[in-house]
DNA sequence: GTCTATAGCCCGATAGAC
DNA sequence: GTCTATCGGGCTATAGAC
């Protein structure tokens, strides 16, 4: 393990609280305190707190992205690789305590009045939605008369619905809900 | 139509605001610049800004439940009933140009904070589900083998992800898809 | 490339005159 | 019950020593 270096525990320190407090909620000051360093450190590697807004976006892209590839890394059987990013998202809500979808929250929070967040949700959430539409087709080969696309937009929904949903009540519930829904849609 | 007294400008225009641009990035000068008052007149109808937010929740539920009685009024049968649930979602969404749900928005931005928001939130949205299935058993009622809590989950479910995926790609596009699912849902 | 000090601004909230 | 003036503190960002 490589030591870590300060822009990237700059990044890690922000990131953690961008997402715990918020990114409005989240200031300069406790960073620098956090992360362990000194304000004009922090100005040196980043320009701004925009600057590491965007950095804190491509992070959490790419670990996402990762994180899905290494949990269904074992898995070939197409109906079980669509079922385990159900169980992906459902993981990740319960280790950040039901935190919610980072994209999700940034977008309710900032997004509207920044058209680069804004754009990134945007295409992030339409990545999301592209890979379930491989892995849907990966199924629909072996099916006939099965609609993939109606279904490919189900299951996004669901998942959105249901991340949302688990965020607000706290708990799992609306992932068993939808395994159900997306198992019955999946024949 | 009565004069609008101060107080309740006062919530409308902070309301306007809090939804608009966030809770966090309004400030108490812009509400009393908008409302054309004194801060000295607010802190007179309010304790605090977190004592307008509180005003701002319970605005904002007694006007969608509202609205949805006046959307519906004309419509009694159940199938119809359900999907012009969708049609006022849809409608909301459009009039405030995809700003999304007022409460899931709040709960992104302050909920974890504030176990008062979360707490309203919550419940909220339980109002919202148990409305949703007294009119799924109104459906119900006429057909056999047909699971009405699954069903008013998926509903449930289905509209959260399209208004969230509305908010974020900017159009009503999730809407036409729910409609279609909801309807083969109905029978 | 790290540090301290501070500028310049806006925040929520209060005091007290009228 | 509305107003003005102001407090104390936090904010982002910069300047400049080392």
């Amino acid at each position: 393990m490589k030591k870590e270096k300060v822009q990237e525990r700059i990044i890690r320190v922000a990131s953690d609280l961008f997402y715990r407090q918020g990114f409005n909620s989240t200031g300069i000051n406790q960073i620098i305190a956090e992360a362990d360093i000194a304000i004009g450190s922090l100005y040196n590697h980043f320009t701004s707190k925009n600057d590491l807004l965007q950095a804190y976006l491509i992070k959490e892209e790419t670990e996402w992205f990762k994180g899905f590839e290494e949990h269904s890394a074992k898995i070939s059987e197409p109906k079980q690789k669509i079922l385990s990013l159900l169980d992906y998202r459902k993981k990740l809500q319960k280790s950040s305590k039901f935190g919610g979808c980072h994209f999700i929250k940034i977008s309710a929070e900032v997004g509207d009045s920044s058209p680069v967040v804004s754009d990134f949700v945007k295409k992030h959430k339409g990545k999301q939605k592209e890979m379930i539409r491989t892995l849907v087709n990966g199924y629909a080969e072996s099916k006939k008369e099965f609609d993939a696309d109606l279904t490919t937009e189900s299951i996004f929904l669901l998942i959105e619905g249901a991340v949302v949903t688990s965020t607000i009540n706290k708990n799992a519930d609306s992932f068993d809900q939808i395994q159900k829904m997306i198992e019955a849609q999946l024949p």
